[in-house]
RNA sequence: UGGGAUGUAGCCAAGUGGUAAGGCACGGGACUUUGACUCCCGCAUGCGAAGGUUCAAAUCCUUCCAUCCCAGCCA
């Protein structure tokens, strides 16, 4: 359930008796337009729009905000809603699209020719932005604002049936010229644009602008709270101004709240895109994105997504959200969910020389120290094992508890081992590790009680799996990559993906069910790659590591 | 004297006149067959600033300061 926030102050006033809704069922929408892939900043909005429906027991419907032709394809439309289904929300059958209003939309805007509060204006483009004034200075009125309302239908119907070129004339709301609210600077509210439409074809020559659209589609669909981004807070007087001007059924209200930001990361579609197109990643389901398809791919749960936005809150206030926050998120989901095994990213051999050459045993591992009902799996241990390189120092460092020479480490699952020293090559470098193992800590038990303070993990060598490991950090190496003077694609962390080309992970994990991944025991969270792996060979994304809180 | 918003800890955020919740991060400690998880402890004499009202102010009033958004025939 969601906490409470300032939307719901409002919404609880306009449901009691005498408010703006009272006997009315919560009723909102989540209206994307379909010309990009939903990012985590979107999901915040859903968070908001179908939490705060379920919440009040309402409803909240999914609409395709399309209403310019020339940016919005159909393809957008279907990953829009698997993400949204993805994220665990349902719109039943109330799926809609701001075109299936359009001629609602005509209708009234003809009403407001009519009523004298709208005109066809003949200025050019470029004449419009002349005339519109600044920010502190009025604009100035349109010649053609005082024309004949009849006539202007007249001109209407015309650029309905396509008389006139793309661009040579628009609709115009009459409010006032002189307001301080840009936005109410007598607004375009129909533009003439021969494209072809996702939906409606070629039936349409002239669009509605967005400032006129989407308050009639709220009020068609009966929205009682139409809850966007603070950006259109100042849209909000052209909101009621619609609301109020038009024959609409129903009397919505706009609330806004603050847009997710979090550093290290950018949201705009226009940015993502870029990274994109210039090949900067690997499409827009790259797992370094803040795409929703592409957190998907990383193997961020829905879950962790919610949960993070949940605790977030609802707020007016300008935030940007460490991504710490998020990974504190996924890591605490997963924690639940993965099953455990062991793998090797960069893998040095270790060779226990009191094992005999032909032996093999098999020990069993929990799938979840935790849980044990969520089973176990077996693997097997022989005198060649691969281990993590910097499992071993020669010279420890401080406080250092794994493998160096006379130091004794636990095997997880398998035994204890004594370190004794290790190879090199001619040029020094340390080509593998030696032990003796204790026969009597079978299973990894310290016999008479003997403290082992280190225990890390390993894979048989002789029958591991070899599997692709991509190692994802944050994509730019500034906190804030929008405020920075460079050129943002110069602030990308340039190891922001690591290939790993041969971990070593046990076997187990080709049978093993885990929806949600695995987590490689001391190491992190890893989710195969939905879209590299195959049998032949696979591929794991990391999520996110495991905190680690050594310090030498 | 353009309009609209926002200021509570490093980051989110509760608080609605009764004496600053919670989470993340951070620092200590316990436990541990993952240096994980879990569990304890610590972390704002202070709520953008200054005045004022009040027995009492983050909450009310006044003035000031800072930051963000708006001049698409985009959404």
């Amino acid at each position: 359930m969601m906490a409470g926030n300032f939307i719901h102050d409002i919404i609880d006033d306009d449901i009691s008796e005498g408010g703006r809704h009272f006997g009315l069922r919560v009723h909102t929408r989540f209206p994307p337009e379909p010309n990009g892939y939903l990012h985590i900043g979107h999901a915040k909005a859903i968070y908001i729009d179908f939490g705060t429906a379920k919440k009040y027991g309402g409803l909240c419907n999914l609409r395709m905000d399309d209403t310019n032709p020339s940016k919005e394809k159909t393809t957008y439309v279907e990953a829009i809603k698997e993400d949204v289904k993805w994220l665990g929300y349902d719109w039943d059958d109330r799926f809609y699209y701001a075109s299936d209003f359009f001629e609602d939309m005509y209708l009234f805007a003809e009403e407001l020719i009519q009523k004298d509060l709208a005109f066809v204006c003949e200025q050019t483009a470029e004449e419009v932005r002349l005339s519109r004034g600044t920010l502190t200075q009025p604009g100035t009125p349109s010649p053609w604002r005082d024309r004949d309302p009849a006539e202007s239908l007249d001109l209407f119907r015309r650029m309905r049936a396509g008389e006139f070129p793309d661009g040579s004339i628009t609709l115009r709301a009459k409010i006032d010229m002189s307001s301080g609210n840009m936005n109410m600077r007598d607004p375009v509210i129909y533009r003439i644009m021969r494209a072809t439409h996702h939906r409606t074809g070629d039936d349409w020559l002239i669009y509605p602008m967005y400032d006129f659209a989407h308050p009639i589609e709220d009020a068609m669909e009966h929205i009682t709270h139409s809850l966007c981004t603070i950006e259109f807070e100042d849209h909000r007087p052209l909101y009621d101004w619609v609301i109020e001007n038009c024959s609409v059924p129903s009397n919505p209200r706009q609330i806004e709240f603050a847009p997710l930001g979090i550093n290290y990361t950018v949201m705009s579609k226009r940015k993502l895109r870029v990274m994109v197109e210039e090949g900067i990643v690997d499409g827009w389901d790259d797992p370094r994105l803040p795409t929703l398809c592409g957190m998907r791919r990383r193997g961020y749960t829905p879950e962790a997504i919610i949960k993070f936005n949940q605790r977030n809150g609802v707020s007016k206030v300008p935030s940007t959200v460490e991504f710490d926050f998020l990974e504190f998120c996924v890591r605490e989901d997963l924690n639940e969910r993965a099953t455990r095994v062991m793998g090797v990213l960069d893998p040095i051999k270790l060779t226990i020389e009191n094992y005999p050459e032909d032996m093999t045993e098999t020990f069993i591992v929990d799938n979840h120290p935790q849980y044990p009902d969520q089973g176990s799996h077996e693997i097997s241990f022989s005198r060649h094992l691969w281990i993590e390189r910097d499992d071993f120092m020669e010279e420890p460092a401080r406080k250092y508890f794994r493998l160096y020479p006379g130091n004794e480490v636990r095997l997880r699952a398998a035994y204890i081992v004594r370190c004794t020293g290790c190879k090199k090559d001619e040029d020094g470098n340390i080509t593998e590790v030696l032990a003796e193992y204790i026969p009597e800590s079978k299973g990894g038990v310290a016999p008479d009680g003997q403290k082992v303070k280190g225990t890390i993990h390993w894979v048989n060598r002789k029958d591991c799996l070899n599997a692709e490991v991509h190692l994802y950090d944050k994509l730019f190496n500034v906190e804030d990559p929008d405020s920075e003077g460079a050129e943002y694609k110069d602030l990308i962390n340039s190891e922001s993906l690591i290939v790993v080309p041969e971990a070593k992970l046990e076997s187990a994990i080709q049978e093993l069910e885990s929806p949600s991944g695995f987590q490689f025991m001391r190491l992190g969270y890893f989710k195969e790659d939905s879209k590299l792996s195959t049998p032949d060979k696979p591929v794991f994304n990391r999520v996110v590591t495991l905190r680690d809180t050594y310090k030498p």
